[in-house]
RNA sequence: GGGCGAUUGGCUCAGUUGGUUAGAGCACUACCUUGACAUGGUAGGGGUCACAGGUUCGAAUCCUGUAUCGCCCACCA
């Protein structure tokens, strides 16, 4: 049976869309291989965590690539998405840790490494797999045969390698270092991973004894803290050496700045200047004091665990606070730490790894912190110790992973030397091999790199790469000299395979200075540390070494170290593949902005250091997406939206098409969403209150149903609210109206005959259309080139709905019933249509294959003035290349007298409240040229507007009762006889009067502004003469229409 | 504290190097089930472009300041 267009159903069925991604799958147009007799376009994925489900923002992120892929495949080029994950060590070790103890009340020590790492590959697997589901629902046209993981075994080799190699150039190190310590996970997490809060908390003052106090001399020296166990901690009190110098300082400062500071925060800058006036009186003679005693070398009890401290001079005391004076905790804060490198203070370190307290404290063993902080302060009480207690609002820091607070903690870390490779990332950015766009977030890159920070880059996790260091201590100086002798004999390390590094730096000297004190006694350190390191994965050569007494680091990579590698690591680096070859550098990167600096910038000194070479030509940082109170979706916050969700109910071109239209350059995309009640339809917003419900129950019926977070069988049982907004609607409502207009077409189509078309067969919206179809795809195609994704959408979205089917669809239905006129139609409208569709397939890929292939059934063969056979798919489409000659201004302006005249007939049948099925007549007084025009477009002015031309030209007959409307030189006069209200149109007539009125005046007030004629532009002025003349000449006959109603009102 | 960005009709956003009467979608009003499409059509109402100065013949657009919001970085005994 022959295929008929009369059985198009007037919607798209989008939930067909899966399988049009299976027979694009099944034909490998996803797939490339090298082929050098043709230019790559390239795009490595910013790979998803394999933390849990997708959301919005991923949906943009990875409908934006796929624009850009498919735009570029259908130009030509040789195109490679490259699909993947990524490990996320400790977003996914926490997740399944803490499902894990939620199930199982287990925690991974139960569990043990090798059972835990199991469980989260399995995790991962599912979620693997879920996720790349999502990516293909959206219509990603990812190469999924080249689908890499950050943590399989190719990338797990270039992991190998670069750590190799920067283990050989001597830019790693182990360093004790204070690291935010997630006592929860124990593990230290990077400061990206720690957000802030503000919560209620205490400000103690304490009093610390001072030892054998001289006359004169103060019996206590008073310090305050947020963090009383820490004291237990205490290696000195600080006070600052010239506090007479500071508190000058800082008032001279203040003055400045009340000099320029705006009236309201002039009342505070002067309070605080009088209170450091105060402050000198009451409290200098006694700081200064204290410095004496300080350069004395003077030491004070520390209460509880009795130690003696000294009183050190250093600037990090500010005399200006508090009591001027600072307890130094090196071992637990950042600044304490920097006093204490340079005071030369042993750091004691109070906490277990688990948050509780060590032996170091001694009888708080084994407390954890809230416990030991409550124990302090009443010990501190019973000793009369405690000054006083003040409220205060403190920042809180805590784990982002564990919702736990952070601890300062010190542990051995490994880290990587910034200098070189940040400089190299710099330059690759500041000399324009990488560009970034929008501009401006190369500052933000520029400034990040420079400050050169070395990385720190061991987690205490199991889930990641385990860092391929094997170490040993050398007790004494003949061990380390005995065994140095047989690594540089070693014939793997001769031949390279293997490096080794001694660790016995200053860095290591001063360790001993920082050795962890039990009671009083300091443990030795070892004369030395040897630390080896394997280029690849080796069991025996990793035995052998055992074997002489090293020990494999326990410590996993954070996971930006595998991130880094991705471009080259996902093409089969450190082997030379033919991929690496062909495909590297990759044309471009697009990602969002809040990883320019963890991953963009890493990826580039990564690239450059392994590759030589830059890992990506351009960096396109798209918009955030927020929700409706403004906020950026995230999984924490439990705001994000599933598209699943989405595409179950609009579709993935719709989702797609909402998305691109979005992505303008300067703003984040705000998407208010909704649930929609499945039994009433009623909408409830997304509110911080909902967010993460499983359930839900309506507002309006009462009824509960389930919604994307639902996980118990129970709620899912229940039917499904989806999510909706009206970002959605909008592509749904534009798939909707190009499926209809393209049904239309092939409705139309019965008989079609495929034939080149002459240019005299065209008629003016033929020609029209063609110019505009030109003009649309140049503008689309540089759209596309500079990522200006809403401006092609909106181009594209206008030439459609307003053009074509508002326009052309419309004139074509009259043609359509014309035998002669039937062929010529048929093959423009479904050239214009073919071209349509292939400048929409980037953005809606679904819905224009389908047309595509409807269209290929009805009319195979199509073309203008040379046929050619239309492929099976869009994708074996090329971008539709328009022949220049069509672009006409001409016919352009000749077509918009056209619009505006039956704008025009429009409008008056409108004021005039005439019923749709009654015909008009009118006459138009125009010029010749235009009655031309005009008169071919008659019949247009019947089907559009149900108006019927009954004379045009110099030289009409005006009918007696008229509405006149002005449109440029032409007048036309509407007969309203049968139809008139006066009133109305009296109305109608002063409102446009007296807007012309108003820019008359305007204009001839320019005009008449001497220094507007002779300074600007002549061609400016001109048109300002122009428009005012016209404005005259309208003012005129409106004039005259109104005068003419008057009397008609009055007989 | 430093940096970046935003502020345009009720809502969400466009607005190219300054130049006719500032646009769109949604919402709103009126009319319309017309053989592509009511997920539609036609017409309409609604904005002193955050505020104050300045530059200019001319400012939503450029400059300065203020306010509010957001993001990034740093810091917080």
């Amino acid at each position: 049976m022959a295929f008929s267009a009369q059985d198009i159903p007037n919607r798209f069925d989008f939930s067909i869309s899966p399988k049009i991604y299976e027979y694009w799958e099944s034909q490998g147009f996803f797939h490339s291989e090298p082929d050098p007799s043709r230019e790559p376009f390239t795009i490595v994925i910013p790979p998803p965590n394999v933390t849990g489900a997708l959301h919005l923002g991923h949906a943009l992120n990875n409908t934006l690539q796929d624009v850009l892929i498919r735009y570029k495949r259908l130009k030509g080029f040789n195109t490679l998405w490259i699909p993947g994950t990524d490990h996320a060590g400790i977003a996914t070790q926490a997740v399944v840790e803490r499902r894990i103890f939620e199930q199982e009340k287990k925690s991974r020590h139960d569990l043990g490494r090798e059972e835990l790492v199991k469980r989260i590959w399995d995790w991962k697997d599912q979620y693997e797999a879920r996720i790349l589901g999502q990516l293909k629902r959206l219509g990603s046209s990812c190469d999924w045969d080249r689908t890499r993981f950050t943590l399989d075994e190719t990338c797990a080799r270039a992991v190998r390698r670069t750590f190799f190699d920067l283990f050989a150039k001597k830019w790693i190190y182990k360093g004790k270092r204070l690291v935010n310590w997630d006592t929860f996970l124990q593990t230290a997490v990077s400061d990206d991973e720690v957000f802030h809060e503000t919560t209620d908390g205490n400000f103690w003052h304490f009093k610390y004894p001072v030892i054998d106090p001289k006359p004169g001399e103060p019996k206590y020296v008073t310090i305050a803290t947020t963090r009383p166990e820490t004291m237990l901690g205490d290696t000195a009190v600080a006070v600052h050496p010239d506090p007479e110098k500071a508190l000058n300082t800082i008032e001279a400062e203040l003055k400045e700045k009340l000099k320029e500071a705006p009236g309201k925060e002039k009342a505070g800058i002067q309070t605080q200047i009088e209170e450091i006036q105060a402050r000198r009186e009451s409290m200098l003679p006694q700081l200064i004091k204290l410095r004496d005693m300080a350069l004395e070398g003077r030491k004070l009890m520390l209460p509880l665990v009795d130690r003696e401290i000294p009183l050190v001079a250093d600037q990090w005391a500010k005399p200006e606070l508090g009591s001027g004076c600072v307890k130094i905790t090196p071992a637990h804060d950042p600044n304490d730490y920097e006093v204490g490198r340079r005071q030369d203070l042993p750091m004691i370190n109070i906490l277990n790894p688990d948050g509780t307290m060590n032996e170091a404290t001694g009888e708080y063993i084994g407390l954890t912190i809230p416990q030991a902080r409550k124990m302090v302060i009443e010990d501190l009480e019973k000793l009369n110790l405690l000054d006083k207690i003040e409220d205060r609002k403190i920042e809180l820091a805590y784990s982002d992973r564990s919702k736990t607070p952070i601890e300062p903690y010190l542990a051995d870390q490994w880290f990587i030397k910034m200098d070189e490779l940040a400089q190299s990332a710099m330059d690759a950015v500041k000399d324009g091999r990488v560009k970034i766009f929008p501009s401006r977030y190369a500052n933000g890159y520029i400034d990040w790199l420079s400050e050169k920070r070395d990385w720190p880059v061991s987690r205490q996790l199991w889930w990641g790469h385990q860092i391929p260091i094997w170490s040993q201590e050398c007790a004494y100086k003949e061990d380390h000299d005995k065994m140095v002798a047989k690594l540089e004999s070693d014939p793997d390390i001769k031949s390279g395979k293997v490096k080794f590094q001694v660790e016995r730096d200053e860095e290591l000297e001063a360790a001993e200075k920082i050795g962890t004190i039990q009671g009083a006694a300091r443990v030795t350190m070892p004369y030395s540390q040897i630390h080896v390191c394997i280029a690849e994965e080796d069991a025996a050569l990793a035995t052998r070494y055992e074997a002489m007494g090293f020990v494999r680091e326990e410590d996993v990579l954070d996971t930006w170290f595998s991130s880094a590698l991705w471009p080259h690591s996902t093409l089969g680096w450190p082997n030379k593949t033919p991929e690496l070859e062909y495909y590297y550098p990759t044309s471009t990167l697009i990602t969002s902005r809040d990883i320019i600096t963890l991953w963009v910038a890493r990826m580039v000194l990564a690239g450059i250091n392994n590759m030589g070479e830059i890992p990506f030509r351009e960096v396109f940082i798209h918009p955030t997406i927020l929700d409706g109170l403004g906020e950026r979706m995230s999984k924490s916050k439990g705001n994000g939206v599933d598209p699943l969700d989405v595409i179950e109910k609009f579709g993935a071109d719709s989702l797609r098409f909402g998305l691109a239209y979005l992505t303008t350059e300067t703003q984040d995309v705000r998407m208010p969403v909704q649930f929609e009640c499945p039994h009433c339809q009623f909408l409830i917003d997304q509110t911080k209150k909902n967010r993460q419900q499983p359930r839900i129950e309506c507002k309006k019926c009462g009824k509960p149903f389930s919604t994307q977070w639902a996980e118990s069988a129970e709620d899912k049982a229940l039917p499904r609210g989806a999510i909706v907004s009206e970002r959605f609607e909008l592509g749904r409502n534009f798939c909707n109206k190009l499926w209809n207009a393209a049904r239309f077409t092939m409705m139309n189509l019965e008989g079609f005959e495929p034939g080149t078309v002459s240019a005299d067969e065209l008629q003016l919206e033929d020609r029209w259309i063609l110019s505009r179809l030109y003009t649309v795809t140049q503008e689309v195609s540089r759209c596309y080139e500079s990522y200006g994704y809403a401006d092609a959408a909106r181009a594209t979205y206008d030439f459609a709905w307003d053009e074509f089917c508002s326009f052309y669809v419309e004139m074509l239905k009259e043609r359509f019933q014309d035998e002669k006129q039937r062929p010529v139609a048929q093959r423009v409208i479904t050239y214009v249509l073919d071209c349509m569709l292939r400048l929409l397939h980037p953005i809606i890929p679904f819905i224009t294959e389908e047309i595509w292939q409807t269209l290929g059934k009805i009319a195979p063969t199509r073309g203008l003035e040379s046929l050619t056979d239309a492929t099976e798919s869009i994708m074996l489409s090329t971008w539709p290349e328009i022949d220049s000659k069509w672009e006409d201004q001409s016919i352009e302006r000749q077509f918009a007298v056209f619009e505006e005249t039956l704008g025009s007939l429009r409008e008056i049948r409108s004021r005039q409240n005439i019923a749709p099925k009654d015909t008009i007549e009118f006459v138009i007084r125009c010029d010749e040229p235009t009655a031309k025009l005009l008169e071919t477009m008659s019949p247009y002015f019947l089907s559009m507007a149900n108006a019927k031309s009954s004379g045009l030209g110099q030289k009409v007959e005006v009918p007696e009762t008229n509405a006149t409307l002005t449109v440029g030189s032409m007048e036309i006069f509407v007969d309203l006889k049968d139809f008139i209200d006066v009133e109305a149109e009296i109305d109608r007539n002063e409102k446009q009067l007296s807007k012309l009125q108003q820019l008359v005046v305007s204009k001839e007030k320019k005009l008449g502004n001497e220094s507007f004629v002779s300074r600007a532009p002549a061609d400016i002025v001109a048109r300002e003469r122009e428009s005012l003349d016209q404005a005259k000449q309208e003012l005129e006959r409106t004039e005259a229409a109104l005068a003419r109603l008057r009397e008609s009102a009055a007989k």
